[in-house]
DNA sequence: CTTTCTGCAAAAATTTTGCACGGAC
DNA sequence: GTCCGTGCAAAATTTTTGCAGAAAG
């Protein structure tokens, strides 16, 4: 089993046992939240569900993107200057390295972030409870390319 | 010489050097982000330029704002969910760390950022220009209060 | 004087809300 | 059959733009 359909399950199953009821357009939310791995924004969920549903409208993604947040099973990351993207994928803060040029957009696996968190309790006194990690750059491909 | 005066003079000898004109409502806003260290929003410019300036529009403090900004003297920085912060003090990528009680914004040293900057080099292959670190949680003072 | 900047108001763009109908259960 | 969810349209936000007059240089 993928896991995308792993994802996919277990926010329906969310849906589920907190009672709201599995309509198509909201299955199809979710399955573009548990299988994209580009952190889509409401705008291009929208744009990807037109055809499937032409009928779809945006505050209906609106509204489930918002329900599946409350339910903890979509992460928001908000950019500088542009509407929220939202990741379904891993609903909890980790790291990103986002290819300027393409879009691209990996899950690093980062060993010294735990050191990190520790020296910023070492040093600012604060008890840490979420973070935001992203770095931006330029990926092979890209680089290779131009 | 207060840091927030070297940086008060600093954006306006940029403003001059690049030919834009010294308004007293544009050098009020300057002003606000040399010294301001809670990273205001153009809403909190706003406010704060209405007793001074009665009759100023919240576009002229856009305006200045994505002037600043394409001139390197400001940085912005979007959260989830709100608007837009902007640093004026700091106009380029560094740590925050956020309380999420009081609000407050500090600016912590980070010996480990240029490991983890390499660790990312070595793992994903890409050219790292820019990135985004942001640690929440809750600060000594409220942790004592609350 | 010239040209930029501001304030106002309208326009875009984005997100939220109210309501009646349709569909999940 | 009961409600929740959807679509539509209007409303509320947020940000941008056009224009005429004010003011910096």
């Amino acid at each position: 089993m993928h896991s995308s359909d792993e994802r996919y399950n277990t926010m329906v199953a969310r849906l589920k046992e907190s009672n709201h009821r599995l309509t198509p357009q909201r299955l199809a939310i979710v399955k573009i939240l548990a299988e994209s791995d580009c952190h889509p924004s409401v705008e291009s969920i929208y744009a990807q569900l037109r055809k499937p549903f032409p009928s779809i409208s945006q505050a209906t993604v609106y509204r489930n993107i918002i329900l599946l947040k409350s339910l903890g099973e979509v992460y928001e990351i908000g950019f500088a200057g542009e509407s929220s993207h939202y990741d379904g994928r891993k609903p909890y803060p980790h790291p990103h390295v986002v290819c300027l040029q393409c879009g691209k957009i990996i899950d690093p696996d980062l060993e010294s972030l735990h050191d990190m968190t520790k020296e910023i309790t070492d040093e600012s006194g604060f008890e840490i409870v979420s973070y935001r990690l992203d770095f931006f750059g330029v990926c092979p491909e890209c680089h290779r390319k131009g």
